[in-house]
DNA sequence: AGGTTCCGTTAGAAGCTATCACGAAACCCC
DNA sequence: GGGGTTTCGTGATAGCTTCTAACGGAACCT
């Protein structure tokens, strides 16, 4: 992943221990959610005895920060990824329901429930603004006449969104509303809420694509 | 709340505190979040012993699942008070971004991010199934034909959601994209998702509820 | 090879959930 | 109103957690 080049075999090795802690975290999270996430148990799994691992990480909470700002890594590199072998729209709303479906709960590690006091480390809104580049691109690739609307007009104000990105305001809208209504099926579906109701998620996900994509007054 | 009606005065106290220990648990949840609610600090908060309230609750658990069930009745309330004061989709939606403002920390009770083993109790079933019906007669009652989409035919198949509501299904896709795209905003907005990108929520809520609105091919 | 730096350990404090056994208070019934 | 029963709240205890501190030893660099 990283940069793990020409080091000193100490810093080799350490980086190679945090990416081992980092893994079972992962495995935990996937499993149990983040509130089971246990210092002491990825301690124990990895044969070393708990305090060990406040070597490599300050306490649970910069661990925990260190997971999200992967997260974002992961998600800004899968969607720079599918944009570089000329995915429009719709394949980058497939490349984020496979990447939110491969990992529920790292999905949800940055979407999800926030807690009240934290706040993301500096580094991660730049990654946010990569996500949201790479979307507004896309957007603006259609480059098909959206009529303005009052949202859309709004946003014309102060438009310090994305470091300044030169879209057209209508094509920020779709971007948002892209944004949020793929989000709106994708966390709900994860979340279970759509079980035993009887009908295919991805389907919804798809019409809602659709209705995205679909030229209209 | 409940029916604390004609009871004997030992009744009466036993739901009295269990009705206090909701309440400060409540203002834990809603300060710090569900993972820093603690049965010893609600207990002290109330001037008694920890293990006092395992006479009141089985554990930390049944006391979210109850505080789970007291959201998902407090939303079906609130729904079906709209609904009986002659509220149409947009006063439903109102009505949810109010219920959601009002305590972001009990909308995320219900819709935020799950923990992988937890299963919600049977009953908090038919509370959204109560929901899921005053918003599909609320879509119903808007009459106004739509054409049959790829997903609606597609919910024509075993239609057992809302325990058999008579609603056609392009009804029933209405109902799920207003459900999924408010919830998009919703929980981006009070996730913080939106801070320091320029723009008021309320109105791309307004637009997104616009849009739901909006009758079109 | 010597000196420094870093790693992992054990011990310990403080917090949490949850269980148990006990005393005491409140209730119900006669 | 007194006696028996039920219920409540307590302190003690076990086991878990995060996290700090002090110590021994290994690895590294010069």
């Amino acid at each position: 992943m990283g940069d793990t080049g020409a080091q000193t075999p100490r810093e080799r090795y350490r980086a190679q221990v945090q990416a081992e802690i980092k893994e079972r975290a992962w495995e935990q999270i996937a499993t149990a959610g983040v509130p089971a996430l246990s210092l002491n148990a990825v301690a124990k799994q990895m044969g070393m005895s708990g305090p060990a691992l406040y070597r490599y990480f300050a306490g649970r909470d910069e661990l925990i920060t260190e997971l999200v700002r992967d997260a974002y890594r992961s998600l800004a590199d899968t969607f720079r990824a599918a944009s570089d072998t000329g995915a429009d729209l719709a394949g980058l709303a497939h490349a984020l329901r496979d990447w939110a479906l491969a990992d529920p709960q790292r999905y949800f590690l940055i979407y999800g429930t926030p807690v009240p006091g934290y706040h993301a480390p500096e580094d991660t809104a730049g990654l946010a603004d990569q996500i949201m580049t790479t979307l507004l691109d896309a957007c603006t690739a259609l480059a098909e006449d959206r009529p303005a609307t009052a949202f859309s007009t709004h946003l014309e104000g102060d438009r310090h969104w994305a470091e300044g990105h030169p879209a057209p305001p209508t094509a920020l809208h779709r971007a948002l509303t892209f944004w949020t209504r793929l989000h709106g099926v994708l966390s709900l579906e994860l979340a279970g809420h759509f079980t035993g109701m009887g009908f295919d998620p991805a389907l919804l996900f798809a019409a809602e694509l659709d209705d995205l994509l679909s030229p209209r007054a």
